[in-house]
Order: C-alpha cells, then structure tokens, then sequence
DNA sequence: TACACTGATTATAACGATTACAATGTAATA
DNA sequence: TATTACATTGTAATCGTTATAATCAGTGTA
C-alpha cells in the first residue's frame, strides 16, 4: 500500500513539473514510511547513511516543495521544531506532554465549528487545526512506577 | 472589568509566591488590554517608553512566569515567533492568513472530541486546541481591490 | 555528440527567536 | 543592618531555519 502512496506522491510531483531526484524520493520514502511526524533533522540524520553528502539545506528545500504540492503539512506545536506529516487522509493529533509522541486519529468533520467561526467573525475558512494534549500509556505507566 | 483581572492576577501570582514588581505588572496590564494576541517582541517595544532599562530576556522569563502560573498561554502558530494570550475563559482562534490578526470566538465544549479520542488512543487527556484558519473581511477587500 | 539551459544540491554564512549566564540591583526577613 | 533570595539587565550563546553562491546533473536542441 505505502508503495503505491509513494507513485502517487511521485506523480503528483511530475506533474507539476517538479523533478524526481535521488534525495526527494528517499525524503518522500521516509515519510510514508514513518509513522513518528519526523522533524527536519529526524529526516536528515534518518538518511545520512544513505546520502552522506546530502544538506540539510535539501531536506528543508524539499519540504518545502512537497507542502507546496500539498503532500505533506508542517505541524507547529511548542517545540522548537516544526514535524511533517505526510498528507493521507484527514486526521487530527493526539500528543503526549511527557514524551511528544503523536498518535493520529479520525473524527467526523467539525464543519459546523467553521461555520459558525465564520458566521461570527465574517473571516472566509481555509481549513481548521485541531490537536488534543495529554499523557500516553507508556507515560502514565512511568509515572505510576515512579511513585 | 479589566482593573478586576489584573488584580485577580496579581493576587494569583502573589499567593504562589512571586513578587510584583513594575515590569511584571505592567506586561500583565498590557496583555489584558492588548487585542491582538501579542508577540514578546510587541510586548517589549511598546513598554519601550515606560521602561527603557528593560530588557527583552525579562519579557521572557515573566511570560514563563506567567505561564507557569496558568495566566498565559503560548500559541504557536506556522510564523516565527510564538504569540501570547491572557487567559480569561476558554475560546477557540480564528486566523487571518493574510495579515495574521487573530479573532477570538466562542463554541460550545467539544468533549466528545476528546472522549473519543481518549478512548482510541488509550492517552489520558488534559486539553485540546483549535483554531480556524481563512481570510479576514479587510484582506478579502484588499485582494478584490486590487483585481 | 556537443552545448546550453534550467533546476537541484551542496556547503556555508546569515538571521532571528529564544535561552543561558554572570553581574548587579532590589525587596524581604531576621 | 546584614543576609538571603529572587529579579532584572546586558550580552553571549544556541538552535532552527533561510539565503546565497558555487557546483552539479538532467533535458532538450542543434
């Protein structure tokens, strides 16, 4: 399955003129592969061994082109660094206080808040953010044993 | 009103032990008054005249303060710096991604969301955060205007 | 095949937000 | 008053990200 999220990733790029290159295709690969939200240097460091002379400037670049295209979002939470999260279908995020871990998961649309949101402030809606906050099992469970 | 916030403010922070001294009563002061969901940078330049001495790393530590002690809250959106928001009562944030002003608007609790995604994810949930993302009435005037 | 053109990558410098640190100042307490 | 603890200041350091210039393909064309 991930096989064929990467041709169609691959596609969508080669239609909008943008060139396949060694690099993109590893950085397109570990995204659809991983299943962490990589940061910037995740990627990097993931795809050093097979790329050694590969910039961190390139991963940057590449995100860059590949939220352009729509194939991947960037996720700004507290942390210092920016995540990427490879576009499948609509979901929101579940994030861990204690460890950042983020776990997907499907609501049925909030269309209703977007409606009433522009309603309310005569803004016209792109799209809406959703996150929830809390504390994983594995967490818990070290807390718990702290104790 | 906003004379009551500040001194339920104060008195929070005093009962936890924190001093009030004039910076950190006049960034509070600031924030209730402020609309526009300030950055720390903002809050230093306009308490430039009042207090020319400060320094931006005060700004800083007191919004940590503030946080600390559950006044604040620190949004972080796609730009580069964080933005800061007097906690009153809970809302959601309405994004213009034209000029970046950020309208408050309120929505009744979404708990389900929340139960739901407890109940996926097996986390123990603390909060969630939404926010809305378009275009506001003056930015879609501006685009119209100049088509 | 050779040549130019366009875009991609690399390496590194620059930038900007935030934090760390050391020195100084100030308030509270004994 | 002396001591102590906390705040502030100024500045340097850090870190993520972006900009720049040089080099390197890949593609198309003569």
């Amino acid at each position: 399955m991930s096989e064929g999220l990467l041709k169609d990733a691959l596609d969508a790029l080669k239609s909008t003129g943008v060139r396949i290159t060694p690099q993109r295709n590893a950085i397109l690969e570990y995204m659809i592969h991983s299943t962490t939200h990589p940061t910037a240097d995740d990627i990097y460091r993931a795809l050093e061994k097979s790329f050694p002379n590969m910039s961190v400037a390139t991963v940057y670049n590449n995100l860059r082109v590949f939220k352009k295209a729509g194939l991947v979002k960037e996720l700004t939470y507290g942390d210092s660094s920016s995540r990427f999260d490879f576009v499948t279908h609509d979901h929101y995020h579940m994030i861990c206080s204690g460890c950042g871990k983020i776990v997907d998961f499907h609501y049925p649309g909030l269309d209703e808040v977007e409606h009433l949101a522009s309603h309310v402030t005569g803004f016209q809606v792109d799209y809406h953010r959703l996150e929830i906050y809390g504390t994983c099992q594995d967490c818990l469970a070290d807390t718990a044993k702290a104790q």
